[in-house]
RNA sequence: UGGGGAGUCGCCAAGUGGUAAGGCAGCGGCCUUUGGAGCCGCCAUUCGCAGGUUCGAAUCCUGCCUCCCCAGCCA
């Protein structure tokens, strides 16, 4: 299409994308011409921590709009604290950006304008606007005053130019120790807003830093940072969460004192997920504590973990473009994630039979050493996925859970004397469950019917249910790994005093199965291939799983009417 | 008690003076060789509260209430 209108005559704005504040803002720049209808974002992690799936809600929004109006969209890392920032931390986050569908036109660290920084520094110096200050971390917030009282001005505030000049720059040289000095912008100590209270623009920091190495020993702070970053890129709109927002006024000041490009900052609504933490500290200590096995945890909402347990990009991106973008401090149920998830999954997963809790099952009257194939199809929303060929035999495990002795009303899965149908094998009927010493049911003993061969009744008789199965000589065995939620809480903040959120956590997060039976097919499974086993859920191969030994995450069970009837029934 | 941001269905979220979209969850029903999927239907006389302006207000005005953010040499 040209650049020019379109053949239609219809307006941007009339796009069957759904719309947002910010993107109507952006459609508005555009109609008015503004920095010629260039349309520049970015995405600027600090590289201090894995990205979690509140990014993935600012990376759609960032890549999104700027892909939507054929603008450009950097990665930066905002790499201005060497004591938090490793390089573990900026190649997992390229990793998980890539993957998530996003491709970045530059490829940029704050660190990179560290010497630019440096000089705008000493001409804010020179402008009589920042200056050299000796006060202590405690005094200076002390003089900092209160939300409901002014600051004071340091003493140090009105030291000449020329002092101010030799001591930055004597800083620089790493003259002085941590923490003794700072360059602080000089605006207004009485002003309603803290930020403006004389800001620190640069603190003493001899640390090794995971790019610039040794060259640094003065590092700038966030704010003396983003906003010319994102100017000397030429970022059009800056966006990034509400709790910005008071930052946003001394944002424009260094712009507005430094005279270049005017990038705009927008703020919009974090992402708050039930029974879910998105706080990289917290998610720091889960790892660092082994409350957790890593960042891939697949109990962890980061975007590694959400993959590692089966979670697919689109699932991801169909739920951002989903839940919105506004200025509302919301909380999202997680259900509304799963959703997507399961909405992706059942379109693409192949499916497969799998046993969980293996109960040994023999049909009397089926030939002792008769082996047939079934045909099974791989998915059923998807004709082109075809079919497979599983082996049907006399003795097959099916799931613990389709067996009860004594069924209430609405249970219609197998029971004494009950037929029902496995699927894509044949009818069968309990004649018998045998127990052992204890009581605890270890076989049932059945029968079929040879006229219902891939579970067609030929008669047109109903049964009332379709279990799954696994032929016992057929089998493999197989490692699966359950997930709950992470913690008890839907916020897992709310603690009881001298608590932590750790309190909250789910003992029950994790439960791993052994010998369960999955179908031959699964025996080399690839790691990160996913299956729905049929009936019981979405399952992903884990990079764990060897060949012979499988092993699998539940990413997310089915949706599950009987469970729901039997919570109400009990 | 300073400043900033926000309050529309259980949750997310449209709406910007003309008489409350949509999604999730929930609840019915249909269909089904996954109690899956799919399909159909129901689900805010009311928009934090109280006044006011107007023929007409979730949308405008006034006052009040509640929640979130800011007192790192973190981002």
């Amino acid at each position: 299409m040209s650049s020019q209108e379109n053949t239609t005559g219809s307006p941007v704005e009339e796009t069957s994308e759904r719309s947002n504040f910010i993107r109507d803002i952006i459609i508005e720049d555009i109609r008015t011409g503004r920095h010629d209808g260039r349309v520049q974002t970015r995405f600027p992690p600090e590289p201090n921590g894995y990205l979690h799936i509140g990014h993935a809600k600012a990376i759609c929004l960032d890549f999104g709009l700027a892909a939507e109006f054929g603008g450009k969209c950097n990665l930066r890392f905002d790499d201005t604290n060497p004591s938090k920032e490793e390089t573990e931390y900026v190649d997992a986050i390229q990793e998980d950006v890539a993957w998530l569908g996003f491709k970045w036109d530059g490829l940029f660290y704050a660190s990179d304008y560290f010497q630019q920084l440096y000089d705008w520094a000493v001409q804010l110096i020179k402008d009589g606007k920042a200056f050299v200050c000796d006060l202590t971390a405690d005094e200076i917030r002390e003089y900092r005053g209160t939300l409901t009282e002014p600051g004071k001005e340091s003493p140090y505030r009105s030291r000449s130019i020329e002092e101010n000049l030799d001591l930055f720059a004597r800083m620089k040289n790493g003259e002085f120790p941590d923490g003794s000095r700072t360059l602080r912008a000089k605006i207004d100590m009485s002003s309603p807003n803290l930020n403006f209270r004389d800001p620190v623009m640069y603190r003493i920091l001899h640390m090794e830093h995971h790019r610039t190495g040794d060259s640094w020993c003065i590092y700038p702070m966030y704010d003396y940072a983003h906003g010319q970053s994102d100017s000397i890129e030429g970022v059009t709109h800056s966006i990034c969460t509400l709790e910005f927002d008071n930052n946003r006024p001394l944002y424009n000041w260094f712009i507005e004192q430094l005279g270049i490009f005017p990038s705009q900052q927008y703020e919009f609504d974090r992402l708050s997920v039930t029974y879910t933490l998105l706080s990289k500290r917290k998610l720091l200590k889960l790892v660092q504590d082994g409350h957790v096995t890593g960042w891939d945890d697949p109990r962890m909402p980061t975007i590694s973990g959400m993959r590692r347990r089966g979670y697919t990009s689109e699932a991801i991106r169909n739920f951002c473009a989903n839940i919105g973008v506004s200025k509302t401090n919301g909380v999202t149920q997680i259900a509304h994630l799963e959703y997507f998830l399961r909405e992706d999954l059942n379109r693409h997963a192949w499916r497969v039979s799998a046993v969980l809790n293996p109960l040994r099952v023999v049909i009397e009257n089926y030939p002792d050493d008769l082996v047939e194939e079934m045909e099974a199809i791989n998915n059923p929303e998807d004709a082109g996925a075809g079919t497979r060929m599983v082996p049907f035999s006399k003795i097959l495990y099916i799931e613990q859970e389709d067996f009860r002795e004594d069924p209430p009303k609405q249970f219609y899965r197998l029971a004494p004397g009950r037929e029902v149908r496995l699927r894509y094998g044949y009818l069968i009927t309990c004649r018998e469950a045998i127990k052992d010493e204890t009581g605890r049911i270890v076989e049932l003993r059945c029968t079929y019917d040879p006229e219902t061969r891939g579970g067609n009744t030929p008669d047109g008789r109903k049964v009332k249910s379709t279990i799954h199965w696994v032929s016992a000589a057929h089998a493999v065995d197989a490692e699966v790994r359950l997930y709950e939620t992470l913690f008890t809480k839907e916020d897992p903040n709310e603690v009881e005093d001298g608590q932590d959120f750790t309190a909250n956590l789910n003992p029950d997060s994790l439960k791993v199965l052994s010998g369960c039976k999955v179908e031959p097919g699964l025996r080399e499974a690839v790691p990160g291939t996913r299956y729905q086993f049929e009936r019981m859920g979405y399952f992903c191969v884990d990079r764990e799983s060897v060949p012979g030994q499988p092993v699998f995450n539940r990413t997310i069970t089915l949706k599950d009417t009987w469970a729901k009837i039997e919570q109400k029934i009990r």
